[in-house]
DNA sequence: CCGCATCCCCAAAGATACTG
DNA sequence: CAGTATCTTTGGGGATGCGG
């Protein structure tokens, strides 16, 4: 390595910035392009190396990945960090102040569900999705107990305010939903349609109380071509 | 106005998006474009006209601020509203749907605010900030009560939850805070140099804990070069 | 393979001028 | 006042290459 390649490496800034005394803007500044919050979303539930990220964003190049990836370290977002030896791989991971923003990824999912629409085909959801929606939505504002969620095929739980995957011993409430479509439905338009509770129902209630977006009319559901 | 002016205008459509059933996503795909936030966080406090919009989004170039208009309006956030004759003005407000998005503002502002500093400067801040301030960040998360806010020469008060400009009567409580520095490390970092509060301190601090970030550690503040 | 960097193309951002 | 038209610049998106 020469002293070109080092300054093209260092020279790599010059950033587009709202000038704005605002915590909002300034947030922006550091997570408002784009990716840059899904990226964050997925380093909400744990780790990943590179690799697998650029696998759970489809769409986004990798050079984009890369960039965001230098951008939110950079931001303090997020670190990158070399595993044991025996795994000669690195990992990424959200600093404390990038799991910070897991009230906003929760805020804009909330706000953003009512227009998104149910999910039209299974293809659509990650085997995961469960745990992920139960993690950010739910579980930030689950009141103690132990809550067990079956929608279609999938099992997770909630057992003070913290998911586990798979089902839950001896919990207070056990929702089951038919499919996606029902669990949808049930958190956007509180339909009990394909959905029964066993247990505590008052207390799943309270769950989901503490959790639903607030009732306001959106916009028609995109449905895409 | 002939044919091809009505399909040049139509035709102005192919948005860019993520394919992600997920509301963070979809909600992204709404309000995510560059400026788009901003523009709400501006009509979160009234309708405004077209070039008092522009005003306060400094940087914002007018063809983008009309494309953000025309974006936000088709996704159902905003609505073009034609005053009454007298005045032959329209102004853009936030439909209800578009007003829901002030949790995300919020959250977004209280995670930004960390990393941010203090204000460096008095010409950084709009006369009205700290309306703004007490009415997304306060405001929402406000116990039963009347408060008054004198920060440097601004005075403004809360009242059951909702802002108003100026001295309140009979206030619970009365914080004053030497400049908006000392409000700033109030907030953020639990200071109280700078800052007195007269009235029922209790009460005070309630609101203080529910309007505040959780305290973790953010990177150093961004200082502009 | 994993973790990027480089190249090319085009869509969006940004700046400015101009018009009903 | 409320935008549109036009031009330049920047950054996103896709493909590919390449060192470790």
């Amino acid at each position: 390595m020469n002293l070109e390649t080092i300054t093209k490496t260092a020279e790599t800034a010059s950033k587009r910035r709202y000038e704005d005394a605002c915590g909002a803007a300034h947030a922006l500044d550091l997570v408002g392009e784009r990716w840059a919050l899904l990226v964050v979303r997925e380093l909400l539930h744990g780790p990943l190396r590179y690799t697998d990220l650029a696998a759970k964003l489809p769409g986004c190049g990798t050079n984009i990945l890369a960039n965001r990836l230098r951008d939110l370290e950079a931001g303090g977002v997020l670190a990158k960090r070399r595993l044991p030896p025996p795994a000669a791989s690195q990992v990424y991971e959200l600093t404390p102040y990038g799991q910070a923003l897991k009230p906003v990824i929760r805020e804009l999912a909330l706000w953003g569900i009512r227009s998104l629409g149910p999910p039209n085909f299974e293809g659509q959801l990650e085997p995961d999705w469960l745990e992920h929606a139960l993690a950010t939505v739910f579980a930030p504002v689950a009141p103690a107990g132990t809550f067990e969620f079956k929608v279609g095929e999938l099992v997770a739980s909630i057992r003070d305010g913290e998911v586990y995957p798979g089902p839950a011993e001896e919990p207070d409430a056990v929702l089951e939903a038919r499919d996606p479509s029902s669990f949808y439905f049930l958190f956007v338009e509180r339909s009990w349609d394909g959905v029964t509770v066993e247990g505590d129902r008052d207390l799943f209630e309270q769950l989901l109380e503490a959790a639903s977006p607030s009732a306001v009319d959106a916009p028609a559901a995109t449905v895409a071509a």
